[in-house]
DNA sequence: TAATTGTTCTTCGTATACACTTTGTCCGGA
DNA sequence: TCCGGACAAAGTGTATACGAAGAACAATTA
């Protein structure tokens, strides 16, 4: 038992690194850190009251990820969506998607479509409360809950990624559609339970179609052409 | 002209942490460094002749990138590329490559075709020599530039970077069979060329079953179930 | 043999120092 | 007023040292 739990605790052990980096992207996410800002190392280090050097291994892994751009001997400022990588986000998003959830349907189990079932019902109840944040992220969990049923990794790992910008981008937008977004999720999670590839693909199509329609729209005049 | 040449050196500027992370992916594709082997610290700041900060940096993006684990308080490892991520990887590839050859085939000038075919030219020749790795390069070369032609950032760096991790999982077998997919690449480049999209998807789709059934089969043994 | 206790190796984070770039400011001259 | 260069400030890039804490492994003890 002593053993067990030293074995959690320390695999719990969160590195300051991990937490400046989440803290980072959710506040680039929120935009407390605006596109173009300049990131200075000591700034962040104050921010979130460490030393540089995580900070610094933060910021390594956020331009890998594309949150911020660095330059050499210049720093960090937070990237620029422009309105063309909206489109390119959507056209992978849906390739990788679709992907997800034909193997999704083709890989479920009876408990995975009834833990996505249980998703929509909260997504329902919250949508009635008008709880608009809450639908917002109910909707995130069950698009990364499929990624997780398709079982793949890879896709897993690139598409939650992907996801998280399109967050960033849409930011505004996202929280605003999703009620709407709804009735697609549940035609969603039926062709996943059927176990039918095709058609949960097509279901995952016309749902980013939709979305990517509809933040676009959002997205006038917010971000343009740069 | 003092002002450009400032601007371009001071771009040029190659931080040791890059040139640490460039070394360390290129140790592990070539099998300098093998799956599981420890990477501490101190021993790669001695093997590239850097302090342990620029290490440090360079191995939290090889984390991100999936060359390395990292454990908590326990340092990083190889990764251990597995026959189930071999499967993983090529679902996900084909879908991002059908999607660069569509995007390329609809947007090619034709300098880009040219640049295409004098790539093929190229790797002709080479496959006539018998220069098995100039044509393992120059196969790598026309992929890339796939990807560059369509025009999406996103997509080029997602799918560059799983090609580095096919690249490092088939380090042996892709070598083999690069002659025999020269043809599929020339149809490849002729679908791309004619500016159909469907053709250009259908193209790369076939090219990249007969990798991946290639690839699959030399890696038998090689990495099995684990 | 099994449990416990040390010991050692490493990572993790902090702090400090310093060279070198980039950037910004100020000032004198045209 | 405007330009150009000297000068100062800010910030990154890299190295180094140090202490705390965890993990792995060996030695010791019951």
């Amino acid at each position: 038992m002593a053993e067990d739990l030293r074995d959690k605790l320390g695999a719990q052990h969160l590195p300051l690194r991990d937490q400046v980096l989440a803290a980072l992207r959710t506040a680039i996410i929120d935009g407390d850190y605006l596109p173009g800002e300049r990131l200075t190392e000591d700034r962040l280090a104050e921010d979130f009251g460490v030393s540089r050097n995580p900070v610094r291994e933060a910021l390594r892994v956020a331009e890998a990820e594309g949150f911020v751009v660095i330059l050499p001997r210049r720093g960090a400022v937070v990237a620029s969506p422009s309105s063309g990588t909206i489109t390119d986000m959507f056209a992978v998003r849906e390739r990788l998607e679709a992907l997800a959830a034909r193997l999704a349907a083709e890989r479920a189990t009876a408990a995975d479509v009834a833990s996505l079932r249980a998703l929509l019902d909260q997504g329902r109840e919250a949508t009635q409360r008008q709880d608009l944040a809450r639908v917002a992220e109910l909707n995130s969990t069950l698009h990364l809950r499929i990624l997780q049923i398709s079982g793949n990794p890879w896709l897993s790992s690139i598409a939650k990624s992907l996801y998280l910008h399109v967050q960033w981008v849409f930011r505004l937008g996202a929280a605003e559609r999703a009620p709407h977004s709804w009735a697609e999720h549940i035609q969603l999670v039926d062709a996943i339970e059927s176990g039918d590839g095709d058609r949960a693909e097509r279901a995952a199509l016309d749902h980013l179609d939709a979305a990517s329609a509809a933040a676009y729209e959002n997205a006038e005049g917010g971000y343009g052409a740069r």
